[in-house]
DNA sequence: GTGGTCTAGACCACT
DNA sequence: GTGGTCTAGACCACG
């Protein structure tokens, strides 16, 4: 559970934050689920357990995951909803990005084909270079 | 002259970085011409020397610029060759992107409209937030 | 570690790296080794960190390390693979300096001689001098 | 005559010492001959004389040249005789490149190939960068 | 004047 | 603790 890549230059803490958005939306996790322990996770993927509580508290903040000091930490019931609505922030990225190239003189279809044939590849290997 | 954002989260040298790529591809700079001083950049953005100078570096390194001691910075003869070559690399920026956003549930069609929409609008208004 | 003398004509940072080259060719350090922080080197080098990390960043830059913030800095899995690739580099930099010698008038002979004897003597005094 | 190239990371006085050393080894030069004044070199390469002056003191300096204010520069009457001398001292350049990259895992035969290909083509395009 | 190197020290994000 | 960015200011070599 939670594919973490310790030789790609992104922060771990971000790793475990989409990890758990990816599982989300993808419907292995459910509402209502419990995620593993800190202390679990933390031993399992070999990461400093300060790593995937700062990953934890971000998701907490975005209402996608709630810990229960105690018990721990649980898929919002409403995560899904709350994923939806942060598309729309996700997706200027994704504008701001294309803007930056295009400036650089790249083509709007070149772009095209490269979202395009990104989303057709349904590979795994998920290189994640900064 | 190179437009910076210092409240950006975006590092000052990749924005010069970026800012004289922008402007060699778009014909402002041409190949051969001298770029301005390390230390009169340094005056004009009021940004440290050696934040220009690291840019620079980079800049040389890309074969975009040459610097030659005690003679200035000058538009490599090839630059805008470089240029294009160094573009299937940011593609692939683009290509990341959208297969983490795809992979968080976003529609292919949203992408496409909004890398569109990104290349249509040519607004000045460079806001580049992280 | 890293033997480094602050009186020679070459840049402190490029000895830094060729050390570091030196001592994985060496077989000192090993591929996914972890090195010294770059604080500590600063200290134990009387060196300023930013010229240590100069150094680190060209490195990282032709892969023979990688570094990663919070975590430091390793020798790249495939370290001694980029080092020999980069040797034809090196070998023509010893071309280059041959050619103009040859010019100069000095012999083939002698400087096979010179160039033979250099690898024979296994001297540890690395006179650095321009 | 003098053969500068302005493209090269050499520094351009250096370039013009070796320049001149060169034709007095060849025999372009010979001695007792006088050389061209500071002001022609500075039209004719489009040098600052400056940078051209500092050459010519360097090769003062060294015993190449001989510069008689008002008069001019003229090559040594002993120039070959100190070319020879000063061999010794360009051969340990060679020996300290060798043993350097000795160090990196290069191999006595390639360097020994490396030399003896550079003496064997006589190739003019001298590209000395850096 | 130019770029290149180095030091000193600060602040940030990440683990 | 780690590396990454930035500032301030010094000194050098080159033109």
């Amino acid at each position: 559970m939670l594919s973490i890549d310790k030789t790609s230059k992104k922060p771990i803490y971000e790793q475990i934050i989409e990890s758990v958005e990816r599982e989300i939306a993808s419907g292995i996790l459910k509402e209502n689920d419990k995620l593993p322990s800190i202390r679990d996770l933390s031993l399992t993927l070999s990461i400093n357990p300060n790593t995937i509580q700062k990953a934890f508290i971000e998701l907490d903040r975005r209402g996608i995951i709630i810990s229960y000091p105690g018990r721990g930490c649980f898929v919002a019931s409403d995560a899904t909803d709350r994923l939806r609505l942060a598309q729309s922030d996700r997706l200027r990225e994704l504008s701001e990005l294309a803007l930056e190239l295009y400036e650089l003189g790249i083509s709007k279809e070149d772009m095209l084909n490269a979202v395009s044939s990104a989303c057709s590849d349904k590979r795994q290997d998920r290189k994640e270079n900064k």
